[in-house]
DNA sequence: TTTTACTTCGTTTTT
DNA sequence: CGAAGTAAAA
């Protein structure tokens, strides 16, 4: 008996396969991690290889912990020589060690999003460039697509010849990137290209990773865009021991660039490439994933596939409607607390997931009320908060001086009297001296023109310089004490907004307490790393699974996680999909959504319930959405309530006030806001209703007769040809039983299905 | 230079 | 609705 009699046949010949390309199409639930794992196991147990030569990447810290973990339970000796690890923290070690041969210096700083929004707005500003036409957020999206897919800012210029908005694009993407050069930071995706850039001009340096990394594997392949794409092939290109890990329909990271085609096209890069697929699902009911596999079918150019489980129907879907998010949110408390208290249930058993992130607060305000334990993963980064970032910009400032983005976060922090005016004139000394701002305030007082505002810098730059001295001597922690109370933060906060200061300071101790912990789990901590392994940190990694508490998390953080019970909020249109996507000309954008739906239904073991408002608050509005075009794509007979039969958009226009006890102010206030882009919520009421199949005012009519009766044969869109078994007629509309050929026997609703009679 | 009062704008998802 | 930006005032 051996660890690997417990996987089935196509996982044993995963497993197996130890040379050459793999590309393992695994569905969800099908135990690819266990794969992964075990296969990690096996080349190091029965192929002999040195785990030194193994390298497995993953998307999340999350998932690289728990796969280290188990490969450390599957493998008796030597697993700290493997490399597991994400994208970002490998290049990072990578980068770190020779990123002096792209010319900067091997202590950079990350930016995140909130660091590049500032780098683009300083560019704006020094270009005279219209933030209204040409938006930050435009500007920043342009910059990183062009560096997912590798191309550069000169390839970028190329491309713009011609095109003057698009020229300005390229402006701005070209002093982007100088602008992090002198700064000597990179951002999230340059940690990726760097890389990538890294091997491609130094054959040495590629040569010697891909002597190491002699085996490699990649979990989520999906998601990966070109540039991590090529960052795998360069490292595989002298072994080709590439196995990669994936499905297609479980791709959610499109907005981010992550290229299908990578997996849909893997083959054309490795032809020697076998292809094994897992279809046996190990988490759910059958119901369950006849729903996931009858939505998904939607979607067109995937690589065919459906889950199957040996584990019977289980229940059925539980479909809720409500009048609004309220009494939705009280439902699924209400019922989680059921759960709890009658069937036996932790509360770790159970997950709500939904679509943004804005509707996490009504989930746990309703949560706080019943006195419900639970954990709510993402919204704002704890990383990405004020005050936290505050103190990693002194940190930042501390480490790498060339930073100026932190640098001009703090230097007047708390409030020491140097202005914009100021930091001009210093800018202007820096320049025509070739030196950084900051060392442009070293001297200060040689700076002609200063005057006053010299004597305030002076003890900002002492303040800096004295922990760049006593650096050695300090922990990440004590420094970060120290300086907190040297510049009496604490303080700070209080004449800040003396409402949040509790909570604020609470998140400085919070952060010490990760400088102590990093300091305990790290053989040669420095501030550096420190400071990097903050910038990686993504919420999921946060979550710890032995808390007994209910998630509430996004469907995106959702994925790779399961558990007993789902609950799926929000499902309406306009909000699941999303109005953007449904207005999208592209339908790959509806796709995508579709996805999504897939990996929420699929991370449920035994139970799936989905719920929608009628009615809900969006930034202040109130919309009134049909229910997702998801839901009705789930055969009726996997739920445990009917859908409604359409409904007419007037007979529930605004009662709002009632049942909000508003005032009516919002109602009284003429809408001036409306503009052609954005058309007014009632007519998107309209377009939605009539894109979900819905017309206006049909209801109540009798139904047209179906061109068929029973016993004769039909074709459908999806299910292709079958024989009518049943047809009754229901005061909306026909009921159509038909026996399909290929898919067996699904119940419609005539005026839906659009059958034909062949 | 800093504070305040007012307007404008937008929302998908995040390593 | 709330964040963020802008203009005016202190």
């Amino acid at each position: 008996m051996s660890i690997y009699d417990t996987l089935n046949k196509e996982q044993k010949q995963a497993v197996m396969t130890t040379s050459g390309p793999l590309l393992l199409l695994a569905g969800a639930g099908s135990g690819k991690t266990r794969v992964l794992t075990h296969r990690i196991a096996y080349l190091i147990d029965q192929m002999g290889v040195n785990p030194w030569n193994i390298l497995a990447i993953t998307f999340t810290n999350k998932a690289a912990g728990e796969m280290r973990e188990r490969v450390d339970q599957l493998v008796g000796f030597g697993a700290d020589q493997i490399w597991v690890s994400t994208f970002h923290s490998a290049c990072m070690r990578i980068l770190r060690r020779y990123i002096d041969r792209l010319g900067f210096d091997s202590g950079f700083t990350i930016y995140d999003t909130d660091d590049q929004k500032t780098v683009i707005k300083g560019i704006c500003k020094r270009l005279n460039i219209d933030t209204k036409i040409y938006r930050e957020k435009a500007l920043l999206g342009a910059i990183s697509s062009a560096k997912d897919s590798l191309t550069d800012v000169r390839e970028y210029e190329i491309g713009a010849a011609g095109d003057s908005s698009k020229a300005v694009y390229a402006k701005v993407y070209r002093e982007y990137q100088e602008t992090l050069q002198k700064n000597n930071a990179l951002d999230f995706d340059d940690i990726i290209v760097k890389t990538v850039e890294l091997f491609k001009n130094c054959p040495d340096v590629l040569d010697q990773y891909q002597e190491r990394f002699r085996y490699i594997m990649v979990d989520e392949y999906q998601d990966t865009n070109t540039a991590q794409f090529e960052l795998v092939r360069l490292l595989a290109e002298k072994y080709r021991n590439l196995c990669v890990v994936g499905d297609d329909d479980q791709s959610i990271y499109r907005f981010r660039g992550a290229n299908i085609r990578n997996i849909l096209e893997f083959e054309q890069y490795f032809p020697e490439a076998l292809v094994i697929k897992l279809e046996q699902n190990y988490r759910s009911t059958q119901s369950i994933l006849d729903a996931a596999n009858a939505v998904i079918s939607n979607n067109v150019g995937r690589k065919d596939k459906a889950l199957w489980t040996d584990r019977g129907a289980g229940s059925r879907i539980h479909l809720r409607q409500f009048d609004n998010a309220y009494e939705e949110a009280e439902f699924i408390a209400g019922d989680v607390a059921r759960r709890v208290k009658k069937e036996g249930a932790q509360y770790r058993d159970c997950a709500v997931l939904y679509r943004t992130n804005a509707q996490a607060r009504l989930l746990e305000e309703r949560m706080i009320l019943e006195g419900i334990p639970y954990n709510v993963v993402g919204g704002t980064n704890f990383y990405a908060r004020m005050e936290v970032k505050d103190i990693l910009a002194y940190l930042k400032t501390i480490d790498n001086g060339r930073d100026e983005v932190a640098l001009r976060r703090i230097v007047n922090i708390p409030k020491r009297g140097i202005g914009a005016a100021t930091l001009d004139k210093l800018e202007d000394y820096a320049q025509l001296h070739e030196i950084s701002l900051y060392d442009a305030m070293r001297e200060a007082d040689d700076i002609m023109g200063m005057g006053k505002a010299a004597a305030k810098i002076r003890p900002f730059v002492h303040l800096i310089e004295g922990y760049r001295k006593r650096l050695r001597e300090l922990t990440v922690a004590e420094l970060i004490s120290a300086v907190v109370s040297e510049i009496d933060y604490g303080r700070y906060l209080q004449d800040y907004d003396d409402e949040s200061c509790e909570d604020r300071i609470e998140n400085v101790d919070e952060l010490i307490t990760k400088a102590v912990s990093y300091q305990d789990t790290h053989e040669e901590p420095s501030l550096t790393e420190f400071l990097e392994e903050v910038a990686l940190v993504a919420e999921i990694d946060n979550v710890d699974g032995s808390d007994d508490r209910v998630l509430l998390l996004t469907l995106h953080s959702a994925k790779g996680l399961e558990f007993p019970n789902v609950y799926l909020a929000g499902m309406e249109d306009g909000l699941f999909p999303s109005y953007m996507t449904i207005v999208s000309d592209d339908p790959e954008d509806v796709e995508e959504e579709r996805r999504l739906a897939y990996v929420g239904i699929t991370r449920a073991m035994n139970e799936l319930t989905l719920t929608y408002a009628k009615m809900r608050m969006i930034r202040g509005e109130t919309q009134y959405n049909p229910i997702s075009r998801f839901v009705r794509e789930i055969p009726a007979a996997l739920m445990d309530n009917t859908l409604p039969q359409g409904r007419r958009p007037d007979s529930l226009l605004p009662d709002r006030d009632t049942v909000f006890g508003l005032r009516p102010k919002a109602v009284l206030r003429p809408k001036t806001t409306a503009k052609a882009d954005r058309p007014f919520i009632a007519r998107e009421i309209g377009s939605l209703n009539r894109l979900a199949g819905i017309s206006k005012g049909m209801p109540d009519r009798a139904p047209e007769d179906p061109e068929y009766g029973e016993g004769e044969r039909v074709t459908h869109v999806k299910y292709g040809e079958g024989t009518v078994t049943k047809l009754e007629k229901e005061p909306r509309d026909y009921k159509v039983t038909v026996n399909f050929d290929k898919y067996g026997q699904k119940i419609m609703y005539a005026s839906f299905a659009k059958l034909k009679r062949v």
